[in-house]
DNA sequence: CGGCAATTTAGAATCCCTCTAAGTTATTGA
DNA sequence: TCAATAACTTAGAGGGATTCTAAATTGCCG
């Protein structure tokens, strides 16, 4: 019973980041990080928005996943050109990409280990690093 | 004299790869191949066409650059959504990906060791892996 | 409660990119 | 050399994803 999740409500987590919880946004909150990592588009959420009853525009969508990228709680993921994903695991990992059907799926950052990179150019810093394994059907 | 560097022309490229040498193909890949490895859009290289006075439209400019990329000539690198890059270094290598201006700076292949890599799921196989390290300004 | 900034939204607009269908061109072999 | 033929090019329409605009709505604070 003891709380080791201070921050487990769709609420607090709005809150904890400074956004107003309306109810657009508690709803996709909800549909995002109720139920373990996810790597959804924005077209995928607004379906499952719709399917679930919640009345909320996609234009509203996109805001509310780039907002939630912006405040740390989503991070977005580029594997194809014109379609973009936003992945509910926030921690330092990277990914397969499974190239015909479009699926993400995590590998944890500790499986993956980057050696030897270079020093980054005077005057910058690295912001992030992914690694995508592309995967295709198998012998 | 010997020719160290058998198929070193635009001409010689295309007949390689079977696709006919029209006059658009061998001024794209002039354009393309002929001052070291680079990392363009079709809109870019249109315009570079465009600006050297060659007659050439911008769905040749993407018919061509897929060609290409299917016969090995480029390989495409996504690092945004909405934009495609084809990168005329086939050789496995990585990169730094300038997010301020859009600029792609390859990495050598054997600068980058990526270790630990969990076991592709059954009946799937790598295709590629590519590592993108994102800059932004730095300290 | 008001007042007001933040938020939402429909629809238009934009950006890349692909498709279509009609004209052009490179190749080939008689 | 010269059709015949397949490959290629292209303007413009079409499409999907995303962003923008401007007006209506809503949450928040005093
Ligand atoms: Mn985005
Ligand atoms: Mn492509
Ligand atoms: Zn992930
Ligand atoms: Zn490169």
């Amino acid at each position: 019973m003891s709380d080791l999740r201070p921050y487990s409500g769709a609420l607090e987590r709005l809150r904890r980041v400074g956004l107003r919880p309306t109810r657009q946004r508690l709803a996709l909150a909800r549909l995002l990080f109720d139920k373990g990592h996810r790597h959804v588009t924005a077209e995928q959420l607004h379906g499952e928005a719709v399917a679930a009853a919640v009345r909320v525009s996609l234009a509203t969508v996109y805001n509310t996943l780039h907002q939630f990228t912006a405040a740390g709680l989503l991070s977005e993921v580029v594997v194809e050109p014109g379609r973009s994903y936003f992945d509910t695991n926030t921690d330092d990992h990277h990914h397969f990409y499974f190239e015909k059907t479009g699926v993400l799926q995590d590998i944890p950052g500790d499986h993956v280990v980057v050696k030897q990179l270079p020093e980054p150019p005077p005057g910058t810093e690295i912001r992030r690093v992914d690694v995508i394994v592309r995967l295709g059907a198998g012998t």
